[in-house]
DNA sequence: GGTGAAATCCTCGGGGG
DNA sequence: CCCCCGAGGATTTCACC
């Protein structure tokens, strides 16, 4: 899959604004309103662009405390990777769960209301999934920086 | 700053797919198109919806490589601080970077090609920056869960 | 890739509970 | 305050060049 100069700039122009509309996109990349279309459609049909979404700024809706979990696992067996993997996908609380390399089995992003709420997180609903062997959790001081915007 | 029972679904509906019409919102909230207009606007005028973006599938633009880069500054004086992380945002490379308590000062999410261009972005780019003592970087295996959805 | 037109949607004034 | 109706103007979408 390539891409051209235009799609560079079609990909990084509504990846900051998906809602422009293909009029303004058009005058930005010297275009007409149907080539634009047809780009964005061709970019959507190929998977590029995979959804469209309107992004909740955390503060506004009393989600102000971050954390960043570390969990390892008691046993690696197939269906205890798998069941909680399912487990911490379904906890609304878990935004980000990657199985990563290293010490730990799992880096998790939890957002929550304040620290007691954390607390009632881990206390009531992650140490509740079995298998968890040790976790270490780090929590957010400033958030520097926090792009979806991918450079292609 | 509170939300009702269609608020919140209206949240959540915009959060997984903000290129609904206002009319398909207004089918599943059982609302007229111009109060789906009206809610909508309040949630951005109040800042609640900060914007609107296209969410890019990383591996269709040959971004398969994650890491996550813990890094611990040698000085911590204000200007050096600043400094920092004013040149990491500046780090395309760079997707997420947390100042976060514990053993190291930061976390970034780091997305590039592959390992070979991840370890160029360490010698080349990161550690370019002044006053990195030391780092540990870990590598993602799997994405378990990635959302940008908040439930309110 | 462009033009033009139909279908659809956004937007807002006006009015009701 | 929150909701609905209706209409004008803008936008999306598509057949055709």
């Amino acid at each position: 899959m390539t891409f051209d100069a235009i799609d560079q700039k079609l990909i990084h122009l509504l990846q900051r604004d998906s809602k422009q509309t293909n009029k303004e996109l058009s005058n930005k990349l010297n275009l007409s309103v149907t080539a634009v279309y047809e780009r964005i459609k061709k970019l959507e049909n190929q998977g590029v662009i995979s959804r469209y979404v309107a992004l909740v700024n955390k503060e506004k809706v009393d989600k102000s405390f971050v954390a960043f979990c570390h969990i390892k696992l008691t046993q690696h067996a197939q269906d205890y990777v798998v069941k909680f993997e399912k487990e911490v996908t379904n906890l609304q609380e878990v935004l980000e769960c990657y199985h990563i390399s290293g010490d730990y089995d799992y880096l998790l992003k939890v957002l929550v209301k304040d620290m007691e709420a954390f607390r009632e997180f881990m206390v009531n609903r992650l140490t509740k999934i079995n298998h968890i062997g040790s976790t270490h959790s780090m929590f957010m001081i400033n958030e520097v920086k926090h792009t979806t915007a991918i450079t292609v």
